[in-house]
DNA sequence: ATTATCTATAGATCTATAGATAATGC
DNA sequence: ATTATCTATAGATCTATAGATAATGC
């Protein structure tokens, strides 16, 4: 029987929280700096600045860890996809406005948009990640009418990696892309979806709904 | 003063290029099998099967061993590529022409598909890679007026990623594709590069070259 | 005689844990 | 008194090399 079942988290509770944390954070910063999961356990818990020993309260591995923070990184994602396309109708839009919200994170937050350039397709193939998201979104135009018959499994193979290449173009030293470029890319896939250039132009014209995370 | 300058390659030389030989495929192997670059030196000498301490003699690291297998394996990619479009004067059907190819090595070339998708974008980004290529591809489409003017840089993000996706598509368990899936990326992408789909499609429908590798 | 390959191993590195310390709860 | 964090370290793992062996050259 344990105490914590139903009080308040005490502040032993919170400091635990606060270590667990940084070491989420850390791991973050280390697949961002390109250094990845081959960091070892030692440079983990100094770039945390917590004891070593503090790592296995936490984690039995370092493939937990960066999972742990893989999922992290992908929540908040999904969070601000979910905020922006609450309450768009057509399914283009909604494509729409969550590639070209993707897009931007290099410029609207690099620490994440590194970390899913580092981490790469992979990350993006995960249960818990937007391909899933994604994939309804595509079918669901497609099944309006909105989009050509492609397979979806290949329109979302495209969708997915000219998406991490954006960002991995971004977040490269130095940097060569503009902000508009989020934009062209959510352009040229609506066109590979099967929308004219004129009826790509006019979606990825409308203004973008407020959001943030 | 070295005795092998002018003279034809010995039994001896033989005999050490078939050891290098054995390794560098034993990476391309452990790299398809998703072991990877996390392989030991041990694990890569065992797959090879030769001994332990040969490694050393033919490489300085793991980095060297694997850096090597991704040259070769782009090398026996680009000469596909190379024969296949020796001689298409339409910038679009030579770009069509090295996707319909590079998507159909997850069935003509299994081992080189997983290689890729395994090794993932990155490799691609190379220098002695094929984006230097395809961007040339691009931009000559654009040049000629086949291809609207969308950022290069963009597009060739977008073909990458797809072209990665897609070989893990492929070479998944179980592979969900079928053939055709190649073609439809290729016109997919043609779209995206600002073809009708009425042209896309017709120049995916002209015939494949004869190629091997 | 020469040189590549192979076996054995020293030394470095890394993980996982044991025990000491510090912070909080009661 | 309890529990998380921290320090120190044993044991496992891995790399790189030294020296022995085997294959080929002349």
């Amino acid at each position: 029987m344990t105490t914590a079942d139903q009080t308040a988290p005490t502040r032993v509770d919170r400091r635990k929280l606060r270590t667990r944390r940084a070491m989420v954070d850390a791991a973050v910063r280390l697949m961002a700096s390109g250094r990845g999961d081959r960091a070892t356990v030692q440079e983990i818990t100094e770039e945390a600045d917590i004891g070593f020993g503090s790592f296995y309260n936490h984690f039995e591995s370092k493939e937990q860890l960066f999972a742990t923070a893989a999922t992290e990184v992908l929540e908040r994602w999904g969070q601000m996809i979910d905020e922006a396309t609450a309450g768009i109708e057509d399914p283009a839009e909604v494509f729409a406005t969550s590639l070209r919200i993707s897009a931007r994170l290099g410029w609207t937050h690099p620490d994440l948009a590194r970390f899913l350039s580092r981490a790469g397709l992979e990350v993006l193939r995960r249960p818990d990640g937007l391909a899933p998201r994604a994939l309804r979104d595509i079918q669901a135009g497609q099944a309006a009418g909105r989009f050509a018959p492609l397979s979806a499994e290949v329109a979302l193979a495209a969708v997915a990696g000219g998406l991490i290449e954006l960002l991995t173009l971004r977040t490269a030293e130095p940097p060569t892309l503009t902000e508009d470029a989020a934009d062209d890319l959510a352009r040229a896939m609506l066109r590979l979806l099967g929308l004219s250039d004129a009826e790509a132009s006019e979606v990825v014209a409308r203004p973008l709904p407020s959001y943030q995370a």
